[in-house]
RNA sequence: GGGCGAUUAGCUCAGCGGAUAGAGCACAAGCCUCCGGAGCUUGGUGUCGCCGGUUCGAUUCCGGCAUCGCCCUCCA
């Protein structure tokens, strides 16, 4: 509908230069579209007469009118279009034009709100990308939410998108994580070792050295204790990240690729990198360390990649990574990260640079923290100490549904309250289940229609122009909206968007619904019935695919 | 001290340079003979943190200031 108006603007306004009544322009004005906010200003409006006004030299009005006098509709598609305010072009967009919507919505079904746009670029998302050494926890929920539906959205809209999990199996958390499950497992075989502060604290690390004693016994400790701990290490590593995938699982995330920090070593592709910048002069030595000339790229200093005994940093091998996913061709590299990341993303974007790309090709998404509450008070929380709810313990408490949806619904620009009880309520301070509940009141009234004879081919075959009350076609134009929703979304690279969406048209459609004296959908006026199943169906349709886009389930029944 | 983000109704937050800035919660009063009340209707609030700038037009963009959060290791 939008871009159909936007067509016929766009070849009024060249219909108007080339007739001499407009001065001529070096480059045609894009043409903003937008939706007023007052029903009186029309459904769509325009302000390139406005924006027109200083080059033309001219009234905004005069501009607006030529504009319109050259305006063509074989399509009928327009009832009204006026000059108002300061210069606004206001379209009314006539009413049979809507029940196009409804049939479009129908023939389109799971496809209704993808777009082109995106033009099958391939855009690789890396979201979630904890450590291996211990659980998600709901931080990690919240990056997994976002992503995920971002990756989704992106795909609705054309792009081709890969999302990945990069690894960190190597380096220095890893051998502290080995050492950790050493000391628990020598403290189960009765050695009375001290468990030092720096090592990892939570319970996770004790379970893990049960496992190691029920499946090894007292092996480890007749082998040197460097190989030991190396054991413990892939041990532990490996137990961990597989829980890890299982909780994304759990929680409907899944990845195309799971990329290994530690293949980037045995590769060699870490030293190559440094080789390389070393070879264009972009890294130098001092003080015993390698430094990479970040500063020549923004970054505020200089960074090192090789420390002074010998260990390289994990800014290396994310260097190395990224020229991995350089050389995979992607045409954007989105990274989301915990907005405590934030320092990082300088030395990256300098790294890309330096490395002969536009800086621009990796995006960043840097998620807020997430405070958990439980009834208004703050749960303690404490990483260092072991302390902390995973993302486990949430979904098992509160659910798939409620989690993802509440974890979508600021922007993550804002931190997040995530309060456990509020999750939890089946009310209408949870608004997951209000969602819900119009697809399964909508699946309900197709039920009943059905029982009442109505068959699911005949909606079709109702007469659409029987939808003509207010309500009805406000219901109407909301759905056309879903895929600009989408497309903007994408195009922001903002999640939140779908569900503030969604929360507006299941609010529509519960007005709608509830007043039976007039908008009864099954009734005994049978061409009626059929169009409205036709509405109400459309509706749902869309209900189940925005959820489907933040990966939240459509119930029939509740 | 430096950097990033935020500041919009009592609370939690939406808001694409546009016209009279919105939603949910909370509070109050109503609504089931009915296709599901996990719902609906009706009530009213704002110096859009402050000061400048750009613009025909700024809550929106830019700069400064204030406040809050996070970060500032040869940590990951």
């Amino acid at each position: 509908m939008k871009d159909k108006l936007g067509r016929m603007v766009r070849r009024a306004l060249e219909s108007a230069l080339a007739s001499g009544q407009l001065r001529p322009v070096q480059v045609l004005p894009s043409i903003g579209l937008e939706t007023p906010k007052t029903p009186a200003h029309g459904d769509y409006s325009t302000n390139i007469a406005m924006a027109m006004a200083s080059h033309q030299k001219r009234r905004p009005q005069d501009i607006a009118r030529i504009i319109i006098d050259h305006m063509g509709d074989a399509d009928h598609l327009l009832s009204k279009t006026e000059v108002a305010g300061p210069g606004f072009i206001n379209f009314f967009i006539a009413q049979d034009q809507w029940y196009e919507v409804l049939r479009t919505v129908h023939d389109q079904n799971k496809a209704y709100g993808t777009s082109e746009r995106g033009q099958g670029q391939r855009v690789q998302v890396e979201f979630v990308s904890a450590n291996p050494t211990g659980p998600l926890h709901v931080g990690h929920g919240r990056c997994a939410a976002v992503g995920d539906t971002l990756a989704a959205v992106l795909k609705a809209a054309g792009y081709e998108v890969e999302k990945e999990y990069y690894v960190n199996d190597s380096g220095r958390q890893i051998l502290t994580l080995g050492r950790s499950v050493f000391l628990r497992y020598r403290q189960l075989l009765g050695d009375p070792v001290a468990f030092p502060m720096d090592a990892y604290q939570g319970d996770y690390i004790k379970d893990l050295a049960r496992m190691l004693v029920d499946r090894e016994g007292k092996r480890l400790l007749e082998i040197p204790e460097e190989e030991a701990t190396g054991l413990c290490a892939t041990f532990a590593a490996d137990e961990i990240l597989a829980g890890i995938r299982e909780d994304l699982e759990t929680f409907g995330v899944s990845f195309d690729r799971w990329f290994s920090e530690q293949s980037l070593y045995d590769s060699g592709t870490v030293q190559a990198t440094i080789q390389d910048l070393r070879y264009r002069d972009l890294v130098y030595d001092h003080e015993g360390a390698v430094w990479f000339r970040t500063n020549k790229f923004g970054d505020e200093k200089d960074r090192v990649v090789v420390r002074g005994n010998g260990l390289t940093t994990y800014f290396a091998s994310d260097i190395a990574y990224h020229k991995d996913k350089l050389e995979r061709r992607f045409d954007r590299i989105i990274d989301i990260w915990g907005a405590d990341h934030h320092g990082y993303v300088p030395r990256i974007s300098a790294s890309i640079q330096a490395m002969g790309h536009d800086r621009q090709t990796c995006e960043f998404i840097l998620v807020q923290l997430v405070n958990l509450l439980r009834g208004g008070k703050p749960v303690a929380m404490s990483t260092r100490a072991g302390e902390f709810v995973t993302l486990r313990q949430v979904i098992d408490e509160v659910g798939r549904d409620a989690a993802r949806f509440l974890f979508l619904l600021r922007h993550y620009d804002s931190p997040l309250d995530f309060d456990l009880e509020l999750a939890k309520k089946q009310s209408n301070e949870n608004p997951v289940y209000y969602l819900q509940y119009v697809h399964a009141r909508i699946s309900n009234i197709l039920k009943k229609a059905e029982e009442r004879g109505y068959k699911n081919r005949g909606w079709h075959e109702g007469f659409p122009e029987l939808i003509n009350l207010p309500e009805e076609i406000h219901l109407i134009k909301l759905m056309a909206r879903y895929p600009e929703v989408v497309a903007q979304s994408a195009r922001l690279m903002e999640p939140h968007r779908i569900p503030f969406y969604l929360k507006e048209l299941a609010g529509a459609f519960h007005a709608y619904y509830h007043d039976r004296s007039s908008h009864q959908v099954v009734s005994d006026d049978a061409g009626l019935s059929a169009a409205r199943l036709f509405l109400v169906s459309a509706v749902r349709m869309i209900i189940r695919n925005g959820l489907a886009l933040m990966g939240v389930s459509a119930p029939e029944i509740m």
